[in-house]
DNA sequence: TATCATTTTTACCGTTTGGTCAAATCTCTT
DNA sequence: AAGAGATTTGACCAAACGGTAAAAATGATA
């Protein structure tokens, strides 16, 4: 709670960066991903994100001041992931189209980068100490924008009438799915550990149920 | 790892259990409930769980011995909770009153046990270190069981044809969304911390999308 | 190749954490 | 009211943890 990352970097002019520091900086990184995104932050120790990264505990601090400073590093980046295919969807585009490619965008999103989004969902779960503030003032923001399209769809008769913003959620919550329970996706489908096969199956599955009508007509309770 | 939940108990005859015992038993649970659930399984130290169930750590100790411990009578007591919903799904009913009914007793689930719904999520982003093995055979058995019902409405044109399991998924990770991602829900939505009056707007939005038509149709790709 | 800044290592420190132990207290039964 | 068993407590411990300091090694540059 004591640093969030939306704050502005309020510290010395800053000499440009070494080569050797760039690299080092990345693996760091690299490594921190794994290890906050499979362990949480509590459950990720120095030694053991040192020790992915080939490096020692020392050296590792002499890079980042400490382990909070790692992992706000990591969520910061995260962010622009996180909103990229949200940023891109259009008034002017089919509502079947933007919502379809919107799905697959962030389907994509989880299957190409589930750390992050695991890291993520660790982050929320947790009660978002780092990026509350960013929930509350930049994601709402955007939110409340997209909703106002898909707002106008449902006026014009061309989307179900329902809340906007929970349409957002059901996505959300759909498509992180595969990367955040992956584990639990993948046993009850009787998968090995590594098997991502699944993805094809999600993506018609989704747009069955977003785009398509799931129930027949006359069977409806 | 090294404790499943579902191996039996091969240990002593166990006497009959005192009335304090019972009493602090659940104290503790309750307390470890709430501390898990929100700092996850390393975040959690048993200071705190002691002091959140207002007993000291050694007196804890008497009762379970060791955190994990505390941690798997959590997680055993959850799985029924978790399961319960699936469980009522029948193939003698219409698939829309089915799956409504499902939608609605899981999201009553995640509404009434947010807690518990956490620490699930928390135990499957952790990679299942605990329930693995109920994953693989308790949770797998039961959904090939009702992916089967649904298959057969599939099969008889009541379902628009879609891999059961994912469908399955779809519902589960929409309405437990709601607890796990509660933070980001208000946040996105402006409300107070406490505050869980969405719930009815998610019912309605699972409502329409599960079982009506989410795009109108002629507005599709 | 000498110099200086950068990078890495070794050794260490204070705190927190999970857990133990034996003594003290309480509760229930007779 | 006494005794036995159950419960609670305070004092403690070893290991793990986040982090520091200073020296040693390396790299860039002139």
């Amino acid at each position: 709670m004591a640093d969030t990352v939306t704050e502005a970097a309020t510290t010395t002019p800053a000499r440009a960066k070494t080569r050797i520091q760039r690299e080092n900086e990345t693996r760091i990184l690299r490594a921190a991903l794994e290890v906050f995104s499979e362990k949480g932050f509590h459950g990720a120790t120095l030694d053991r994100i040192a020790g992915a990264a080939n490096m020692s505990k020392p050296n590792l601090l002499y890079y980042f001041k400490n382990k909070e400073e790692i992992h706000i590093a990591l969520l910061t980046d995260l962010l622009d992931i996180w909103l990229a295919p949200l940023r891109e969807i259009s008034g002017y585009g089919r509502p079947a189209d933007e919502i379809g490619s919107y799905i697959r965008r962030k389907l994509e999103s989880s299957r190409a980068f589930p750390r992050e989004s695991r890291l993520f969902a660790n982050e929320i779960l947790a009660g978002a100490p780092h990026i509350g503030d960013f929930l509350k003032t930049e994601l709402k923001k955007l939110v409340d924008e997209k909703a106002a399209i898909l707002q106008g769809w449902i006026d014009a008769g061309q989307l179900a009438p329902c809340d906007p913003r929970h349409l957002l959620f059901a996505i959300w919550s759909t498509t992180q799915h595969y990367a955040d329970f992956s584990v639990q996706v993948r046993h009850v489908l009787g998968l090995t550990p590594g098997d991502v096969s699944y993805y094809d199956e999600a993506a018609r599955m989704l747009d069955t149920l977003f785009l398509g009508r799931l129930v027949a007509p006359g069977t409806e309770g």
